[in-house]
DNA sequence: CTGAAAGCGCTTACAG
DNA sequence: CTGAAAGCGCTTACAG
């Protein structure tokens, strides 16, 4: 029923082989035979079978997107990520399969057995990451969102923390702020000394606030929304006398607000707060709408594809790609309290 | 370089069809032999090729799932349809390839016409949508989220919007509201009127209404958060009296809340908001938490895999299956004003 | 520039 | 219960 190569071979009056080359383009072919054949395709309605390509050519143009959905719920800036991966994939002549696995290095290690996919794009790296390992001694390509401790030599994208911080800072201490506390995902939450974006944000807070003189202050959380509006109370408790708060991620941020306000803090006359790693849809529905260092999500999507379709292509691994997040002010953030004009 | 059947054949002294039957577990095998085969399977380490599995079986269990990624950015609510799809396609063996492509027919059929995968799941399906009929014209297996103006004899799975509105409505009923007006996407937007889930919700909506001896009230807010803050403007016009609002989507509603709240409406003591097919994570990160019907979309993507593992399996068209939400009362709904003891 | 042929790694009638 | 063989629809040396 499917048209295949036989059949426009058939039409053209010319061998397989030479309707191979010219569907791929990858041998010259004469204009003549070139014509008489892409007019039997057009006519057939030829479309090259794909699985059959791939069998014969030992390359399937499908990566998969390994995503470990069970312990990171994706919220909507992991998930610019996953859409900006798929569509540089499509837009290469790629598929991208989705992945929901663990965060172990058995399943995926099933899945690449199969021999389905060309290559594979990491998410939520850990510090120490069994998969990446296992990768690399099966030999199959493959590019991290996010790094390992040491990524030397490895394919990676990552959020730039240091210019991310920094520009959160400033943009804070512009305001006037002094007293600025971290928060993030918890410290007694499962391997969260392992989460290279709270392990690196915080190492670059505490960086940058002695570098400035100011005292780093961290407050831990919990892992999501809901914890983190109770911990709004262990805020207070840890430093009473801050007047900010940056918050390592937009469910955390959100929630830590809900939190703040129902204590009655006015936000930002009395306490200031902005989120990194955030997406501006979250953003503009938090209220008051939140300042953020939006996540440079669909970039980093895009480069990650990028990476692994260089090595696909035969090239070396890529250098490290790191891109810092763009400050997008909003109502959550005002002048430092001791700088208002008028007092509430 | 990698284990071939032919290998393990080999090592088990056997053909490679005998080792094809114990791996599909096509076809009775004795005893001795099998656990020879099996043997050697172990001490090689052999995995079947998916692709010339595929080749030959003509079954590359692989399937896609279509989602429209420029038309209807995807909330927190629509990726659950996705996550939970990607799993349930685990579960069974099949692989879930992302297509971001366009509401139409022709880059589907394109994509369809590789030969890679075995059947599609169509998500934000329209009430006439070309890619339905484009699918039933070339024989693929299909489902649907969501449905077509006439779905009969299609496989889909959907919200069952009446039992949701109807849940909604009781829950602010309950509360003692009677002006209780109905807010979703915009008029203007294009395709509105062709977006299934608008389209239901509202008609359910006036049909209950009026069942109710209630007045019905449309608020059209335009297509994002955004635009729905603006419209809190347009709610005091349209109807001033209102005691709550019940709105058919997460974006939208957690905008208008915020629009209300900045024009000095209290939530829920001036006025209650409710949203459908919201998810609990954005629910509990709105400030105050957001009363919500609970979309199904976990179930609904299961449902929908399951839909199409069904025809795949050689079955006939399942019959559809509608899911309703859960109420989840939060803190912006509470009783009607009118109702409360103390007045503010 | 073009073709005959082997081969990618499986599945599946068909025989026995 | 097991095997020899054809075939899935392409690609790719190899020859000419």
């Amino acid at each position: 029923m499917p048209v295949t190569m036989r059949d426009v071979a058939e039409r053209a009056g010319v061998s397989i082989a030479t309707v191979s080359f010219v569907v791929n383009n990858s041998k010259p072919v004469s204009a003549k035979t070139r014509e008489r054949i892409e007019q039997a395709m057009l006519e057939l309605g030829f479309q090259p079978n794909f699985v059959a390509r791939a069998l014969a050519s030992r390359r399937t143009h499908i990566i998969a997107l390994a995503y470990p959905a069970q312990e990171h719920p994706l919220d909507r800036s992991g998930l610019e990520f996953v859409l900006s991966a798929a569509r540089r994939a499509k837009a290469s002549h790629h598929h991208l399969v989705i992945w929901p696995i663990a965060n172990e290095a058995d399943e995926l290690m099933a899945l690449v057995g199969q021999r389905l996919v060309d290559g594979v794009v990491l998410m939520e790296v850990q510090l120490d990451d069994a998969r990446v390992d296992a990768l690399q001694a099966c030999g199959l390509p493959f590019a991290l969102i996010g790094r390992t401790r040491d990524p030397e030599g490895l394919a990676y994208v990552d959020i730039d923390f240091d210019a991310t911080m920094e520009a959160a800072l400033d943009h804070l201490q512009g305001l006037g702020h002094r007293n600025i506390v971290f928060a993030c995902g918890s410290s007694d939450e499962p391997g969260y000394r392992l989460y290279g974006p709270f392990v690196r944000q915080e190492s670059a807070y505490r960086r940058l606030m002695e570098e400035r003189g100011l005292t780093p202050r961290i407050l831990y959380t919990g892992p999501d929304a809901q914890a983190a509006t109770q911990a709004a109370v262990d805020l207070e408790a840890l430093a009473p006398e801050a007047t900010a708060v940056l918050v390592g991620g937009e469910q955390i941020a959100s929630g830590l607000m809900a939190g703040l306000r129902r204590r009655g803090r006015r936000i930002p006359e009395d306490i200031s707060v902005m989120s990194t790693v955030a997406s501006r849809a979250t953003a503009a529905t938090c209220f008051p709408t939140l300042s953020i260092v939006a996540s440079p999500g669909v970039e980093l999507g895009r480069l990650a594809v990028d990476a692994l379709l260089t090595q696909l292509a035969g090239g070396p691994i890529p250098p490290p790609e790191l891109r810092a997040g763009v400050v997008e002010p909003a109502e959550s953030t005002g002048p430092a309290p001791d700088r208002q004009p008028e007092p509430a």
